[in-house]
DNA sequence: TTGATTTAGTTGCATAACTAACTATATGCC
DNA sequence: GGCATATAGTTAGTTATGCAACTAAATCAA
């Protein structure tokens, strides 16, 4: 028998992220108001860069769960604003390295500052307990999936 | 106190997505492997016509969580495809009438179908009860923030 | 009735996603 | 060494999203 725990008027609203999405236009929302103009498909990109710098692009696509071409575009655009810069590794010719620049670096309390209130604004009401099976869910779907 | 159960690595991953995406993919090469040649943005919208024909754009809108530009691409390209027809509604003329045609009609247990097998496979070694929260924390999210 | 406001929908512009096809470099095998 | 294969990244084409500015029709109020 199927695993048809969502009926069909939810099954949607899952697929199409719409819990998600909605945190995604608020946290934009919060960055544009901060005077910030990057997008949060670029800050996702800054992110893992703030946690270990000078990634190849490839990592990147692991790490974002992006292919190649958005991964390409994205630092195109991130380039284009000065927040990082490709440098051919050294050891193999073929990876980019992508590292912050200084005004990169700049961001990063910031933007976690308004990440975390993003996240408070949208986690009202909600019990701890439910946030960690909503994550334990997340990872399993994940995983079945990939 | 802030409301910060997401640890950072994870804050990321709901944001963007990452567990609804993965299944929005998986979705589209289930149509695909199927010979289906719609998007899941597309089907979305003929799923909510499937529930109740002849809606307008705005009422489309409110049920998809789109905007109008949205909703507007997404009916012409459904109606390049013969999905869709618009009509103007015969008491307000600024209103399009979204309708299903016939092979439209044609497609919904086939959709449905391969909707709830994508399902099945996204929640492998899910409990029933754990869903029902992720749904609850979702509505709850996205209650917070609209 | 007319003039302001609201509502429905469209269009233009920028960014981002996926697929497929491509180039260039590295690796592995004979 | 030389050729097949795998890996890293780019490019082109289509679809979708968000925002701002726009047109047309309906509504509301003086």
């Amino acid at each position: 028998m199927p695993n048809n725990h969502f009926k069909r008027g939810e099954l949607y609203s899952v697929i199409n992220g719409m819990a998600s999405t909605a945190v995604a236009r608020r946290l934009q929302k919060n960055f544009r108001q901060a005077g910030l103009e990057i997008t949060i498909e670029q800050w996702s990109v800054l992110y893992h860069l703030w946690k270990e710098d000078c990634l190849s692009q490839q990592e990147l696509c692991n790490r974002t769960f992006r292919d190649k071409p958005s991964i390409t575009r994205l630092i195109d655009n991130l380039e284009k604003q000065s927040l990082v810069k490709r440098m051919p590794s050294k050891t193999d010719r073929r990876i980019n390295l992508v590292c912050l620049t200084e005004p990169a670096k700049n961001l990063q309390q910031l933007t976690i500052d308004l990440a975390n209130q993003t996240m408070s604004e949208a986690l009202v009401g909600v019990k701890k307990e439910d946030i960690d099976i909503v994550k334990e869910v997340f990872q399993r779907v994940y995983d079945n999936l990939t």
